[in-house]
RNA sequence: UCCUCUGUAGCUCAGCGGUAGAGCGGGUGGCUGUUAACCACUAGGUCGUUGGUUCGAACCCAACCGGAGGAGCCA
């Protein structure tokens, strides 16, 4: 007999004669007469309820001694419930135990902490909780491609292991072989010269929209930076668009058309599990969801936003001065009080980001952006690249790097070069917005933070 | 890297100077369709570690270790 998922026994419109459902037991209540037992496949987040006859063939060897954990194997009979909670249930025709859960079986039916919980990453995704959460994590992910896919965009697989260091921003992970305990550097280096976990494959992605036209990547990238937030990680996953022949402008357009194809298909597709969050995590968070579907995203320029804040009135911990990053506090103050949406700041102060942007005409500012949410700020952070050969080697020169580390890179410039932009969304973050969920060690589902790598 | 909070039973917590408690979970028994089921009984703890103050420390002090939050940096 082939088996069904309890989503589809879930969803039928008329009772069934016998199906076998597979699955984990969540609880079990027992009376004298009969078992009510709760199982949940991870198929969505409901569970099925079974009614397990005390007459049962086998009853006091596999409904007995079930408890919570336990993996089961059940044939029965889906009929319209008598209890009210739910609309069917089955009636047990067999249930065969396949592996019983021992008594310290850590989770339970309320009351645990989200610290606890990450200390059992291995059995989490039993919980309601983390099995919603991963479910949209996976929805999101098929969605990204789904959103670029769908409008020619191609999937390039930049490299984890590189050479370059990107940008020269952030700390990073060193790649390394051992002899022994020995580590093996200079000479004996196996690339030859020193290579590191990828920051960001934007570099990489950017030779490939200079012959491909429209690309995206999507993949692992790693920041060793000694940071403890809820909302960074040391092992995090980043979607990179590059777009050529495109400036800053549709680039914006994109970045805000992408968060809008997310959230709609998320309000679509996961309607049971964001309902499960709205309730237990973040009160309020579909009608926000909606209304970032529906209404219309804010853009200002950094030079605005920066007169707003001063203009304000508000009181900041840090004070607001032209030439300086905005502050998380400025930030949330844009996306939270000002504007209450999602918030587009663009062209910033060339000294204050990377050698690649675009210098504007102003000759003070570079073609960047960032979209900032409410709740978590900084969620995409993207830029028209400079695409003018002399400019980029003086921005180069201004930010002391060396052009000889550069050299494919200023390639592309020498041929046929043309105007391209893109960003970078970090996919955890993304996550943190559409679930509510506070923490991003919650949506991954192995954190890597500063001192813990474990499982 | 800096600042702040926190560490008591498997879990969530109470106890805050006189030597350990509850609820949940586990075990056993009971129970009329229950759904965070209910009722009874029961097992379970060198109170993060080390040192100090005190007649006496889970409680006060110090250092260390673990966990969390915020800042910076960023995604």
């Amino acid at each position: 007999m082939t088996r069904t998922s309890i989503r589809e026994v879930l969803q039928s419109d008329s009772p069934e004669p016998e199906v076998l459902i597979e699955g984990w037991v969540r609880t079990k209540r027992d009376s004298k007469a009969f078992s009510f037992i709760e199982v949940n496949d991870g198929s969505c987040l409901a569970n099925l309820q079974i009614v397990a006859d005390a007459t049962l063939e086998g009853y006091d060897e596999s409904v007995i001694p079930l408890t919570t954990g336990a993996s089961v194997s059940i044939r029965g009979k889906v009929v319209e419930s008598q209890g009210k909670g739910q609309n069917w249930e089955m009636q047990a025709i067999s249930v065969k135990l396949l592996g019983a859960a021992e008594g310290d079986f850590p989770l339970q039916k309320k009351g645990h902490s989200m610290e606890f919980l990450r200390s059992i990453a291995h059995l989490r995704p039993r919980s309601n909780l983390f099995g919603a959460v991963f479910r949209v994590r996976s929805r999101m992910a098929y969605s990204i491609h789904q959103f670029f896919q769908e409008q020619g965009f191609v999937y390039v697989h930049t490299p984890v292991i590189t050479a370059s260091d990107c940008e020269g921003a952030g700390e990073m992970f060193r790649v390394v072989t051992m002899d022994g305990e020995e580590v093996r550097l200079g000479d004996d280096e196996f690339f030859g010269k020193p290579s590191y976990l990828t920051v960001s494959g934007q570099l990489e992605g950017e030779t490939f929209a200079c012959a491909l036209s429209n690309i995206y990547t999507f993949g692992p990238t790693f920041r060793a930076e000694n940071s403890h937030t809820s909302r960074h990680a040391s092992e995090f996953w980043m979607i990179e668009p590059e777009i050529a022949f495109c400036d800053l402008n549709a680039d914006m357009d994109l970045a805000e058309a992408m968060i809008k194809h997310l959230v709609t298909d998320a309000l679509e597709s996961c309607r049971e599990d964001l309902g499960f969050f709205d309730k237990f995590v973040d009160k309020g968070l579909i009608g926000r969801l909606e209304s970032v579907r529906d209404r219309a995203f804010e853009r200002v320029s950094y030079t605005d936003a920066v007169k707003i804040l001063q203009e304000s009135g508000a009181k900041f911990e840090y004070p607001v001065e032209y030439g300086h990053n905005l502050q998380s506090e400025h930030e949330r103050y844009l996306t939270e009080t000002h504007f209450k949406c999602p918030t587009t700041v663009y062209d910033y102060p060339k000294e204050i980001k990377p050698f690649y942007m675009r210098t504007n005409d102003d000759g003070k500012t570079v073609a960047a952006m960032d979209l900032l949410v409410p709740g978590i700020g900084e969620i995409v952070g993207g830029s028209q690249r400079e695409e003018r050969l002399d400019v980029l080697r003086a921005n180069m020169k201004a930010h002391a790097l060396e052009e000889a580390d550069y050299s494919w890179y200023i390639d592309l410039r020498r041929y046929g070069s043309v105007p391209h932009a893109g960003f970078g969304l970090g996919f955890e973050r993304l996550l943190m917005f559409v679930t509510g969920v506070a923490n991003i060690r919650d949506v991954i589902p192995f954190p890597r933070t500063p001192g813990s790598a474990e499982f």
